[in-house]
DNA sequence: CGCCAATGCATCAATGGCGATGTATTGCGC
DNA sequence: GCGCAATACATCGCCATTGATGCATTGGCG
């Protein structure tokens, strides 16, 4: 499975496990969730959605007379939402390290009921930022916003550090939720 | 062209406009710039070189004895030059939206040497950043973090405006810049 | 009543991504 | 002196992506 369809078929169980859809409103809020990122075309949905029936993890029925050509209405199997929560639980390292990726699993990430099973993930992601890295580097040595010249690398710099930063206070207050036992 | 294809020959010929470089070392570069968010694979990379090659962008010269296996030490030629200003000059909508690419973009942003040029690709990150867009919504209109229960979307939500408004911030003091006729 | 947009799904061909695997050399540690 | 990691490049095959194209229906506009 390539990584990509990887996050596709995520957010394909991810929006069937809420309610049953269509193949064309799923397109809808698949667009909605990241297309205005990156969109995603027909020909890559449908297939798609094939790949997962094919697996077991989705049902289709025919439903008549409901729209204007014949709509398939998808559910989920059981072996789907266990599969569902199988990939939240465990998202491969792309998942956590790339940005569009991470959003993608942090949108279905509530299926997964477990707050510790979540509060894991969610340290994976934390060791991710935590770790110094940069975009370039002298020798070894990752270089910071102020070591660098060119005014366009400085500003990757100072954008990925700020959103770094957002993002760890923010790691920081769910995991505090997430571990406290009285939940408000 | 694949789009991933076009983000990954976009690095290829940044890092040759700076030095003629051997693949191996390419492929470090590339992994310092975008590895720690999405690695490339070998076997990726070198026929993009040569899809490159035959298009006429780059030229390898055989450099022996020097390494361990054989190296081809690869240049850029003046066909590949303009094309990495055209493409810089020209990115497609995904590379303004998609974080990942705009990163790619702006690193090599410097070898469009016109500053006006330069101005106009940072203007339409802005335009982007600036529409009103969500990764949730209720019918048409965007959600705010604040309208949003689900802690997870919430923190995607709060991640991204503050992503957004550093983003925004740098654009402006770096338009300035640009626009400005005293450079300093 | 005719046309067009939107709805809704499907298929195909060209192309790119990538894991697996191969091959050859240098150099280091044990 | 043996094995192993790193260097350096290459190929194969499976599969995912996507633009193009097609087809059928509904509903609105003029």
């Amino acid at each position: 499975m390539r990584h990509n369809a990887a996050m596709l078929e995520l957010a394909i169980l991810g929006f069937l496990h809420d309610a049953p859809l269509h193949g064309y409103e799923l397109r809808k809020r698949i667009a909605a969730l990241t297309g205005h990122v990156k969109p995603v075309a027909e020909s890559t949905l449908y297939p798609a959605i094939k790949r997962l029936e094919k697996a077991g993890l989705l049902a289709r029925r025919p439903q008549p007379g409901a729209g204007a050509a014949p709509r398939h209405v998808l559910t989920l199997t059981a072996e789907g939402q266990a599969e569902l929560r199988h990939r939240l639980a465990h998202p491969a390292d792309v998942d956590i390290t790339d940005e569009n990726r991470w959003f993608t699993v942090l949108a279905f990430l509530r299926h997964l009921d477990d707050p510790s099973a979540q509060a894991e993930v969610l340290e994976r992601r934390m060791a991710f930022l935590r770790q110094p890295w940069s975009f370039f580097y002298e020798g070894d040595r990752p270089l910071r916003a102020e070591e660098v010249e060119d005014p366009f690398r400085r500003g990757i710099l100072t954008i990925a550090r700020a959103t770094s930063q957002a993002e760890l206070s923010w790691l920081r207050r769910t995991l505090d939720t997430l571990r406290s036992p009285t939940e408000d």
